[in-house]
DNA sequence: TTAGATAATGAGAGTGTTTATCAAGCCTTA
DNA sequence: TAAGGCTTGATAAACACTCTCATTATCTAA
């Protein structure tokens, strides 16, 4: 537990420092409402939408008074940069997560909006083939696949 | 030609008697509202966002006077049904589609916004092992490759 | 350390999409 | 054909997101 912690607080320092590199790099300020929405994302296990993300904020930054257009502009500049990844999530909007990870695809559970990530190496490569058969520069992709949950399974 | 068009409307002819049968089991009425959606998600190539399908209602059938509230709510009882699908496109809403063809995937032209199916074998059978795996009974999937398309390749 | 330049912010107005409300109208079937 | 109830169009409202702008915060160079 201890080294758990250690190691992800460590992971967490390298994606911040790499986070001031950017900034400085494009000319941009290292604020604290930056600052704290890397780290709320890091820190939560889930796919969050703008709003989830805000009210975490709020909850345990209240002095910040952070406002929602900053979450917005924030995310955006996040995604630009590679740093976090959206998932839309039909008409309920989009769900950001951070995207430092490796790359993989979404299960999501129809039932209760669980969401578990998988990757697959079958996909991957046959993503590139498909694209290039088509003559398609790919730049992204990616894949749901709907369904329900093992404990919603069982729960009926 | 002719031939194409009279299997065409052959198909047509099916896919309107199905409708009815599905209202009639559900209780609901064949308006003639619901007729012409139907018919324009048929007879277009495209993927129709709700905006561009009431346009070209409108431009068909100006006596209907469609309002864009019965296109959405048209679209949403039909997807319920699986009778269309709709198809997610960022911050840029939804376009729908009939799904009565077989399953396809979707390339995304992040430039131009054309929209390419494909269907692919490989994809089809290993999404249903990973579902599998996981323990998840699949419902649906969808996986989108975004990039840039032949022809905004080469315009550049 | 400070001051100036400028990026970033919060509040709130604005935009576009989708949904809810409701009175009037249309479909079904008896 | 007439009644009942589902549908409709118009419009208000909800929602997600973006823009504007005056104020505030950050960075840098002296």
């Amino acid at each position: 537990m201890a080294t758990d912690f250690t190691e992800r607080t460590v992971e967490y320092d390298k994606l911040l420092a790499d986070f001031k590199t950017l900034l400085k790099e494009k000319a941009l300020k290292f604020t604290n409402q930056r600052e704290k929405i890397l780290e709320t994302l890091y820190y939560s296990q889930e796919h969050l939408t703008p709003e989830a993300l805000h009210q975490l904020i709020k909850e345990k930054y209240p002095e910040l008074n952070a406002g929602i257009a900053t979450i917005y502009r924030t995310l955006s500049m996040l995604e630009d940069n590679n740093i976090v990844s959206s998932l839309s999530f039909g008409a309920q909007g989009k769900k950001y997560e951070l995207g430092a990870k490796d790359h993989h695809d979404h299960m999501i559970c129809t039932k209760c909006g669980e969401i578990t990530e998988f990757v697959d190496e079958v996909i991957e490569t046959q993503q590139h083939k498909i694209a290039d058969e088509h003559g398609f520069k790919m730049q992204d992709h990616s894949m749901q696949i709907y369904g329900i949950c093992k404990t919603c399974q069982e729960q009926q």
